[in-house]
DNA sequence: GCCATCTTGGACCAGACGTTCCAAGATGGG
DNA sequence: CCCATCTTGGAACGTCTGGTCCAAGATGGC
């Protein structure tokens, strides 16, 4: 057998997703993601094609990684409307404060970006997965007599995602968190049910 | 006197707002500007200076010369929730129909892109001003007991605000118009007062 | 320890980038 | 009609871009 690789793939994918996530696509040049990861342009190419390919694997990396443990998580989460308000807080805490502070979500940034077809399907993936996260939660808030009577359980876990991409876009400018803790919790107050 | 602009810098500052918006400033070169203007490079610099003041520029015009009329008319417009209601039906169709369809909103876009402090100014201010309008038409809800009693009107507003900056994402990369409007009428029905 | 095979470093490329510059042209007060 | 003053077209600049290439190095089956 020949020679391997001197690096780990998806290690190096990590540090530039991270890059892509921070600076934007279109802002970070091959020299900055050679610098970042150590590699040189003759591995990067090797292993994961032009600067396209890289962002849409990184993008990939970031939905399937990051995202969608946190979709998960709030799917499974019985709890109802309180499952509901800790994502809202976990959400609003990660985008304001920490190592990621003011980064935005990369996929609601990629959002803003290109118009590729593999970044719109990966978006596309993303939105029903947070909204049926939504709607699993919505689900078990009902279940529990927690809900406002005759609340539409789908357009509602479609306001949620949309509101979470909100933070997310106001997040990535230095909005208040306290502002965007408002905010999310005239959404969970306008869905329960008002003498419990 | 000495010779004269053979332009109108508004106009053409326009036709730039209308390039920066729809690709981004990032994914627009200046010789794009140029083709799109039929300015020549030297008249360009001379009236705008630079490609950043010149996405500034533009960017101040979308706020001031679109937003803002939107902002003020929901503000002014003294129905309530028929108001806001309003406001996301001619939203949505403006960003998924007709001539600007999935350009998505200039300064939701701008959110994602750079970090230049001229911009988020631009961009808080756009915030100011859309909280606030959903704020005016709230109060005006309010005393017209259209709206569930207890509701925070300050936390209401900030929720419309951001829903609307959900709204502005997702409608870039093209989502159903139809699903927009159902997660804008969850969030009017869950402040509607229940029993009118 | 040899060698076919793959990886790696880094030089290199053509083109695009934002910006500058100046000669030529247009303007209108005098 | 002249001339000071500003605008305009377009050439030119240095830099940076994403991408290619190949000699040198590393690897492990044999």
């Amino acid at each position: 057998m020949p020679d391997i690789k001197h690096f780990d793939p998806d290690e190096v994918l990590e540090r530039v997703e991270r890059l892509f996530w921070q600076r934007g696509a279109a802002a970070t040049g091959i020299a900055e993601v050679v610098a970042a990861t150590g590699l040189s342009r003759s591995s990067l190419y090797a292993t994961y094609g032009g600067k396209q390919d890289l962002y849409v694997k990184a993008l990939r990396r970031y939905v399937e990684q990051r995202s969608q443990p946190m979709f998960e998580a709030l799917s499974g989460d019985g709890r109802g409307l309180p499952a509901i308000a800790a994502f809202f807080d976990r959400l609003i805490e990660a985008r304001c404060a920490g190592e990621h502070a003011r980064w935005g979500c990369m996929a609601t940034n990629a959002n803003a970006e290109g118009t590729d077809p593999d970044v719109r399907r990966l978006l596309d993936r993303h939105h029903d997965r947070l909204r049926a996260g939504m709607r699993a939660a919505l689900a078990a808030a009902e279940a529990q007599g927690q809900l406002r009577p005759g609340a539409d359980l789908d357009a509602s876990a479609e306001l949620l995602a949309l509101l979470a991409y909100g933070v997310n876009t106001r997040s990535r400018a230095g909005a208040d968190p306290d502002a965007l803790r408002k905010g999310a919790s005239a959404a969970l107050d306008s869905l329960r049910r008002e003498n419990p």
